[in-house]
DNA sequence: CCCTTTCTCAACCAAACGGTTGACAAGACG
DNA sequence: CGTCTTGTCAACCGTTTGGTTGAGAAAGGG
């Protein structure tokens, strides 16, 4: 899993992981408090962590044997640009291919092109 | 791999499946197209697209001996919301931290609590 | 009717994943 | 010092993943 944007899709791609996240959103906590809520050992949850820390989701600092987690909110700008860059190519594309029906029912006399995508051609 | 945010997270988190569906913002393609700037076999290739399909990224169609693969975009909506929900979040978070900071400042006659966090304080 | 094209299904394999238990490191604290 | 708390590391185990090869289904074209 070499690069960045995969490790981090395949954090949240676990349940667990995207509910630590979730709860982290209130603030940091111990692996412990962490821990809680789940029916499984701390070691799993530390794994779990790692996983979160690798993908650069979260960092972990020291405090006496406490290890709080910080949730590292920038990371999610990576996702969300990769995202929205090929949600808006895809939306692109059909206003280019809108335009192309449009033309092709300019040009004849009977439309029988219908409306391939819900978007207010309504003329 | 039960709800379907989880299988969507996973299905992007493989950079071969992120260029399919990248390539697939360009217009349809057959499953043959898409294999052909990898070196895998077409079995690997079907089922990577089986991933994609299962979480709901990707629909295939039958059209003669050709299966053309049409990206469904709305599926993108449902990770963007999870995104931004626990963004926004985080981001109030950030906001009640800064405004007891500032509080605390006010409070104070030397303030030794230095900003941790970039946003428009500038007072 | 055969043959080619396009693609999927089935079986297999090595590596990674998510969990477990056991050992132990790092600090607080009596 | 000994001991409790908090957490990590290491080894192991069953399942999933991403790849392979081989067989065959589905449809068009000679």
């Amino acid at each position: 899993m070499s690069d960045q944007l995969s490790r981090v899709f395949a954090a949240l791609s676990d349940p667990t992981r995207r509910d630590m996240v979730a709860r982290l959103t209130q603030g940091d906590a111990t692996v412990g408090d962490l821990a809680a809520p789940y029916d499984v050992s701390l070691q799993a949850v530390s794994k779990h962590l790692k996983v979160l820390e690798d993908a650069g989701l979260v960092t972990r600092t020291r405090e006496a044997q406490r290890r709080p987690v910080h949730l590292e909110a920038e990371v999610f700008d990576l996702m969300t640009k990769w995202i929205e860059r090929y949600r808006q190519q895809a939306e692109e594309r059909f206003s280019r291919l809108d335009a192309l029906l449009d033309e092709m029912n300019d040009r004849t006399d009977q439309p029988h092109v219908r409306d391939h995508h819900q978007e207010g051609t309504a003329s």
